[in-house]
RNA sequence: GUGCUCGUAGCCCAGUGGAUAAGGCGUCAGCCUCCGAAGCUGAAGAUCGCUGGUUCGAUUCCAGUCGGGCACACCA
């Protein structure tokens, strides 16, 4: 529909310009957007004021040649099916804005187009099939998930839900810290409790994971191979303790993440760069590309001439590499696995390393513009508005699973994507396990089971979506109203019925869906949807307060199940992008 | 101290150059003999932190300033 209107100005400006009633040909980069106010039209463009220092006229003459222009051509454009004009009015409004406001016959198709593309309604090709890798929690397995892990879990997946429904070839992946000193730590955690329960007498210092399950690890070690274990050298047993701890921490992150929903394409091990050298190739690489250098017996990169403030350390004078050099050779890695475009999802407390990263990129020959890094603010965590206490050193914190198991999956997910990443961001336990107006997941859901209901209830007054629904036995497909619209819109436009202003307002906001999924896409901001979601399952739940849907009149009753399902259609289409289940009962 | 980030109604928050700044919570007043009240309608509530700049136009971009958060290792 932007488009139509861009070409009806494009066309009208040439018009103008080949009559001599413009002096210039150029036509700046306009905008075609939606006026937040209905008295200003449909549509809006702002043409004529940013051509007006190319034109040297002032923005309101020119907003009148092309209006004028437009009017004279105006029948071209006013012919569709439904017999009913797309262009009703343009208006010249404020400093120069043009207005279009189009009859309610230009919204119909959309209707049509919902009932064809069914899951496919907002799909787009802006991504040409690009291959974009989207990383996101790489938390290290040494400890369970919390929350913060789980707000970002469900950004980097909704953020590739999102980018894949938009034409990008996506995937999704995860990198294990599976290397360093932290899976000693964790190695030496385990076999000092090990110890402990041996009986022996040991110190459990500060530096090392306090969390419980530490202890269950060391239970479960103790029974199946303890005293193996404890007659080993202690070198040699923390090195078991670790692997063994590492691996089963990481299948527990496997399992909440499973839970919550989210499923990665990829998991990759840093320590894998290490077995197959690519660490030590991706040095010599920047050796070789004259970015390394060395002083004080360290070797250091030159980040400082690509931005950064200072030059960074990849190997230390003990010989050790840092962790900064496997995210070198991890990032480099990932471009050379084939992806045309790389995006990170990080926690805010670690902004600091976007430089360095950035200058990574760019050393290794790519460009800035390929990799992009998200920064997901931190969650606070509350139950009934007061602070969960929540300490990693003390080992207590609420974990993923926790969460999930308390207020479930939709919930959590739609909350932490409730909001953009950019702000913080209070979850409140007792909120979101309210089945309140306070918790929005229910008021979106809400309206797909609504309908569902009424779907349903039509049914059963055999109002058909039965009788032409032939011979499908499935329920989905039964009441879908696919098989009435392909019943009527050959004979009558029965769609002509729906002419209520909160009808025509729900189709307007339906029509929009592509654009905020292409918007959201564009930005890497998930939360357009949920933005979008609330607003489309408000403009429902006033519409059905008002009208009903099933009524004496058939024809009436079937343009509204068309209309209420296409609603079903779309917000099962916005839910399932943020990774929410649309339930057909509640 | 340096860098990043956020300051919008009593509280939470949307708005990535446009016209009269959008919702929600809370407060007040209403709506179920009727397709699901996990819903709806109405009222009150904002000098968009402050000061400048860029432009036809700034909540949005830039500079400065104040306030909150975070980060500043040869740690990961």
């Amino acid at each position: 529909m932007k488009n139509l209107i861009k070409n009806i100005v494009l066309n009208a400006a040439q018009i103008a310009f080949q009559k001599g009633l413009l002096p210039s040909d150029i036509i700046p980069d306009m905008e075609i957007e939606a006026p937040r106010h209905e008295n200003h039209g449909d549509f809006s463009t702002n043409f004529a004021m940013i051509s007006a220092s190319v034109q040297k006229m002032p923005p309101r003459k020119i907003a009148e040649i092309i209006c004028s222009c437009i009017k004279d051509n105006i029948n071209e454009y006013n012919t569709n099916q439904h017999k009913l004009d797309i262009i009703e009015k343009i208006e010249i409004a404020g400093p120069g804005f043009i207005n279009f406001f189009l009859g309610i016959g230009a919204w119909y198709p959309f209707i049509q187009k919902i009932h064809e593309q069914g899951e496919d309604f907002g799909k787009s090709d802006i991504g040409h099939g690009k291959k974009v890798q989207v990383e996101f929690v790489s938390a290290n397995p040494t400890g369970p998930l919390h929350i913060g892990h789980g707000r970002g879990a469900a950004v980097g997946d909704a953020v590739g839900n999102i980018l894949a429904f938009s034409g990008f070839d996506v995937q999704k992946e995860y990198y294990i810290n599976d290397s360093g000193r932290q899976i000693r730590t964790l190695g030496r955690s385990v076999w000092l409790r090990l110890c402990q329960l041996s009986g022996r007498e040991v110190d459990f210092p500060d530096d090392c994971y306090q969390g419980d399950y530490i202890r269950d690890i060391a239970t479960d070690l103790n029974k199946t191979m303890g005293t193996d274990l404890l007659v080993k050298p202690e070198i040699e047993a923390i090195d078991i303790c670790a692997k063994y701890a590492a691996d089963k921490i990481l299948q527990e992150i496997k399992e909440d993440l499973k839970n919550f929903g989210v499923e990665f394409d990829m998991w990759f091990s840093e320590q894998s760069l290490y077995d197959s050298g690519k660490v030590q190739d991706a040095i010599k690489e920047f050796k070789v590309r004259d970015v390394i250098y060395e002083k004080d017996g360290a070797l250091w990169f030159k980040t400082e001439s690509f931005g950064d403030e200072k030059d960074r350390v990849v190997v230390r004078n003990n010989g050790l590499t840092t962790y900064f050099a496997s995210d070198i050779a991890y990032h480099k890695e990932k471009f050379d696995r084939g992806f045309d475009r790389v995006i990170d999802v990080w926690g805010a407390d670690h902004h600091g390393y976007i430089n360095r990263l950035n200058a990574a990129i760019e050393a290794s020959g790519r460009k800035r513009e390929q990799f992009d890094v998200i920064l997901v603010q931190l969650v606070n965590l509350l139950r009934g508005g007061q602070p969960v206490a929540m300490s990693t050193r003390s080992g207590e914190f609420v974990t993923l699973k926790e969460i999930v198991d308390e207020v479930g999956k939709d919930a959590a997910r739609f909350i932490f994507l409730s909001r953009s990443y950019d702000s913080g961001l209070d979850f409140d336990l007792e909120v979101a396990k309210q089945q309140t107006a306070d918790n929005p997941v229910y008021y979106v859901q809400y309206v797909h089971a609504r309908i569902a209901g009424i779907i349903g209830k039509a049914s059963e007054q055999g109002i058909q979506l039965a009788s032409s629904a032939h011979l499908s036995s499935s329920e989905d497909e039964r009441i879908s109203s696919c098989n009435v619209l392909s019943q009527f819109d050959t004979s009558s436009s029965f769609l002509n019925l729906l002419v209520e202003p909160e009808e025509i307002k729900l189709i307007k906001i339906l029509a929009s869906f592509p654009e905020i999924v292409e918007k959201s896409a564009a930005a890497l901001h998930p939360h357009f949807i949920f933005t979008y979601l609330m607003s489309l399952a408000s403009a429902f739940h006033g519409y059905y307060n008002r009208h009903k849907v099933i009524t004496e009149h058939q024809e009436l009753t079937l343009a509204r199940l068309c209309l209420v399902s296409s609603v079903k259609k779309v917000i099962h289409n916005g839910l399932t992008l943020l990774g929410v289940s649309a339930p057909e009962r509640m």
